[in-house]
DNA sequence: ACCTGAACACCGTTCAAGT
DNA sequence: ACCTGAACACCGTTCAAGT
């Protein structure tokens, strides 16, 4: 499902170089990226910005958007494997992976998690917990998780370390690590 | 040990009277709130603010350098304590919490562990290195907790934890839960 | 309908001038 | 030695005026 869109051509196209300008500051600077010099570099009016964002966090959820997608078509694949407790955690790895790398994302989607006003149905932590909660239900009826833990609690936990992990050198690897680590837990292996 | 602090009476006044207004503002704003305002409430002009604190999280370090001296004084006590896996367990538990419910507190621990030129004995991330890697090192010793495991790794996990729950209602016991979770890792217990 | 430029009330940082 | 007030270059948000 894409985002509602404008529709005047001129609209349309300044809606995209917002978007593409975004992008491109938020990978620089972080989710705190300056809206004035998106902007800017969009060539585009601030107040123009603003009417197709009426707040940062609507800019965030529309750069992230598709990153956000692919995330649940992977989940999707992955529901289709055979060992589901591996799929859930492959998964789980993958978004902690993404999110340590794309700078802004774990903040916008632990944020949008926590807004009060955010259109349900269009937001990407809600496409992640839909995608998400699949692999969990499978890997709940294998017997491969404990029934007390959800997909929230999951997706919290994740993006919490991608937030955390976000801008170090080896982000990856970084978040990798300690997603196993909190999905195996501390103590030795039995 | 205290922080060094300035000689001259006014600028001790000074220096004391701007924590209590940022412990104050960053209690009602998170670690973002504005050092104008601070420095405005602690009746000082801003000039003064940047000269005691160069930067914001020379200030932050100051705000929770008592706090966090609480947290190592219940290491050491956990410390004598016989079981060393609860110990630990306990004292990451009280860290989360800690960090849910004062606001700036987690942040200014994750982005002060990976700060370039902070002074290093200083830090309130060293001195909960310090307090917390002799729990763990009791911990490691009764084969409680696997040896690849750092105390850098669980204070980074559980500082994430605060960070993605604080300002939520009921932080502290979201924080509680989401650290056992990882501490246990998510599979049924044996 | 949609955009622009300007106005408003804020920031953080720095520096000359004061005591 | 330490402080102040002002200056500078920035913010985000809003609104009248344009096309």
């Amino acid at each position: 499902m894409a985002l509602a869109k404008p529709k005047r051509a001129d609209a349309r196209r300044n809606y995209d170089q917002i978007v593409a300008a975004a992008e491109a500051e938020i990978a620089r600077h972080g989710a705190d990226a300056s809206l004035e010099e998106i902007a800017r570099r969009a060539g585009v009016g601030s107040a123009t910005l603003h009417r197709h964002f009426p707040s940062r966090q609507a800019l965030l959820e529309a750069v992230f958007h598709d990153r956000v997608e692919v995330l649940c078509e992977q989940a999707r694949e992955l529901a289709g494997q055979a060992d589901p407790g591996a799929a859930l955690g492959d998964w789980l790895r993958a978004v902690a992976r993404y999110g340590a790398t794309t700078r802004g994302l774990a903040r916008s989607l632990l944020d949008g998690g926590r807004a009060v006003e955010a259109p349900p149905d269009s937001t990407c932590e809600t496409m992640l917990v839909d995608a998400g909660g699949e692999l969990l239900q499978r890997a709940h009826a294998a017997g491969r998780v404990r029934a007390e833990v959800s997909i929230v609690d999951l997706l919290t936990l994740v993006n919490a370390i991608s937030l955390a992990t976000e801008g170090s050198p080896d982000a990856a690897a970084e978040a990798t690590r300690l997603t196993d680590l909190a999905l195996e837990g501390v103590r030795p292996r039995s």
